[in-house]
RNA sequence: GGUUUCCUGGCCGAGUGGUUAGGCACAGCUCUGCAAAAGCUGCUACAGCGGUUCGAAUCCGUUGGAAACCUCCA
């Protein structure tokens, strides 16, 4: 195993930035709440998804074993109207609960194929864990912090609060005594001791569809319990890191802090990471008031919030661009700022990829050159390191990047470069945009196609032809045809290059 | 009403008690048949007001503005 770096991580437990230690040396456990399949993903969950995606990809990188574990949730959420999500789905389209739950299951898994993401270790769906459910509300009724009511199973908050000073809270910032202010009427409040109290296990009626057998009743699981008994099941009862949606740290992390504590009676994660929000218009993107933009409208161009379609990666990389923790506000502007400095990143890295090394004088010796450029290396390793911050990391990419281009510009002497270094910076190059960002090259597909490359080089030679005589209506004519279709020509110092923008 | 966070140059966005973030845009120059690309240079900011400090955009207080959570949400 590759030596492990100090890794830094923002702990919302603490409200810090701590040094990661897990709990066994070289392997992490990291659980992330996944999405509701009960209609389309829209792009705020993407950045979610792509932001853990980065953290997973930079922690395999750095040489940890990461068994990543991200929830499918397919019943047991409950809208305003006290309805089952996925029953209420299955209504209005006249199918079946497991089949809105399959449908938009499969969509999200495009979406986030499409993104770039790595498939997470294990996928469980709350559906396949009826059982283990039943069982830890068994075991939190068994130490005495839930409570039987009319069928329905009860957290008991206060009692916790009381017998774990500390503990409830600790994600949130949330004070139970705050809790008793809510007025808001729920349906099922009277079958509660407290309002904070909140269901683990909840009796059917006549309406639900998703029902399942329990010692209690007929019935399903609290929402909340799900992500409690999956990541106990995977990861163990305690494990390294929890991320979600900063939105969900209450009430639902804060709750399954209280059914780990009240099932195992300890801490189910070490480290609680959580990502901030994409506003549109400066609000959350949420779905259900309304204030979203999907991926599809972005990469079609189809939305009044943008003025043109952006490409998948332009749209991670504007993601990668903010800190995961900061919020984000997407904006026409940001995004055609983001989609140039995407293409001219990879533009930089095919350039350096393309660059001869020497395969003599590998002596370890250093110019000056070679020490800027290995302490820019370093940097962008330190920022990932540093609560995985990809902006400070891009920015030392484009910094190492403008030695590229002197270096072609032979603004910079090829000698000032010694070759193990220019040997390295190739590796840290692809190494930063391919495996930890995620990124992929999106003109690939174009460049690599034989019979364009068949063409172009046959276009390439006639225009050159003409330019050798002098010929600039031709050769303009062809620039601009070319430009018309999205193909850009370079007259460099070498020859002519192309490429597809 | 309660809890929390944020307010950075034309735009997007990092960051730290004293030193250039980076990208995009813009202007000039170099290169070029002209462009483009690339390089160089310029534009150099931290909401207002107080305080702590040798020194604060960075710490504290306060005013103003915004957001998130408190209810399903990534």
């Amino acid at each position: 195993m590759t030596e492990l770096r100090a890794l830094k991580i923002y702990n919302t437990l603490s409200g810090k930035k701590e040094e990661f230690h897990p709990i066994t040396p070289g392997y992490i456990g990291m659980y992330v709440c996944g999405p509701t399949v009960y209609s389309d993903v829209h792009l705020g969950n993407c950045r979610t998804f792509c932001s853990f995606d980065t953290i997973y990809r930079h922690l395999l990188h750095s040489g940890y074993k990461v068994r990543y574990v991200r929830n499918i949730t397919d019943v047991g959420h409950l809208t305003d109207e006290g309805e089952d999500r996925m029953a209420k789905g299955a209504k209005v389209a006249q199918l079946e609960p497991m089949e809105v739950a399959q449908r938009y299951t499969v969509g999200f898994h495009d979406m986030m194929r499409i993104f770039n993401t790595l498939p997470p270790s294990i996928e469980p769906r709350a559906t396949g864990h009826i059982l283990e459910q039943i069982e830890m509300v068994q075991q939190i009724l068994d130490r005495g912090l839930a409570y039987l009511s009319n069928g329905s199973v009860y957290f008991d908050v206060p009692k916790f609060a009381t017998e774990n000073e500390g503990v409830y809270g600790s994600v949130s910032g949330r004070i139970l005594e705050d809790l008793y202010t809510e007025t808001r009427e729920l349906k099922s409040q009277e079958e509660k001791r407290h309002p904070a109290d909140f269901a683990i296990w909840m009796k059917a009626r006549p309406q639900d569809l998703m029902i399942w057998n329990s010692p209690w009743s007929i019935g399903f699981p609290g929402w909340h319990l799900e992500c409690s008994a999956m990541s106990t099941k995977y990861l163990g009862k305690t494990f390294d890191i929890h991320g979600g949606g900063n939105d969900l740290k209450f009430p639902h992390h804060e709750n399954e802090v209280a059914q780990n504590h009240g099932a195992c009676g300890c801490k189910p994660a070490n480290y609680w990471v959580h990502t901030n929000m994409l506003l549109l218009n400066g609000k959350k993107m949420s779905k259900s008031d309304g204030n979203t933009i999907s991926p599809t409208e972005l990469f079609t161009g189809n939305s009044e919030h943008t003025s043109k379609a952006y490409s998948p990666m332009a749209v991670r990389f504007f993601m990668l661009q903010a800190h995961y923790r900061s919020t984000l506000d997407i904006t026409d502007d940001g995004l055609m700022a983001a989609e140039k400095g995407f293409l001219k990143i990879m533009e930089t890295n095919r350039i350096l990829q393309s660059l001869p090394v020497d395969p003599r004088d590998f002596d370890g010796s250093e110019t000056d050159t070679d020490r800027s450029i290995l302490a820019l290396i370093q940097d962008t390793f330190a920022g990932m390191d540093d609560d995985f911050n990809t902006a400070i990391s891009i920015a030392c990419l484009n910094e190492l990047g403008s030695y590229v281009h002197k270096l072609v510009n032979q603004q910079l002497d090829a000698s000032q470069i010694s070759p193990w270094v220019l040997e390295r910076m190739k590796t840290v190059f692809s190494t930063f945009i391919f495996d930890i960002f995620g990124l992929k090259d999106e003109s690939d597909s174009v460049q690599d196609s034989g019979t364009i490359e068949g063409l172009m080089s046959l276009i390439l030679d006639i225009r050159g032809q003409a330019r050798d005589q002098k010929d600039w209506t031709t050769s303009d004519k062809i620039r601009d045809t070319l430009s018309a279709v999205g193909i850009t020509l370079k007259d460099g110092k070498d020859g002519v290059s192309w490429a597809k923008l």
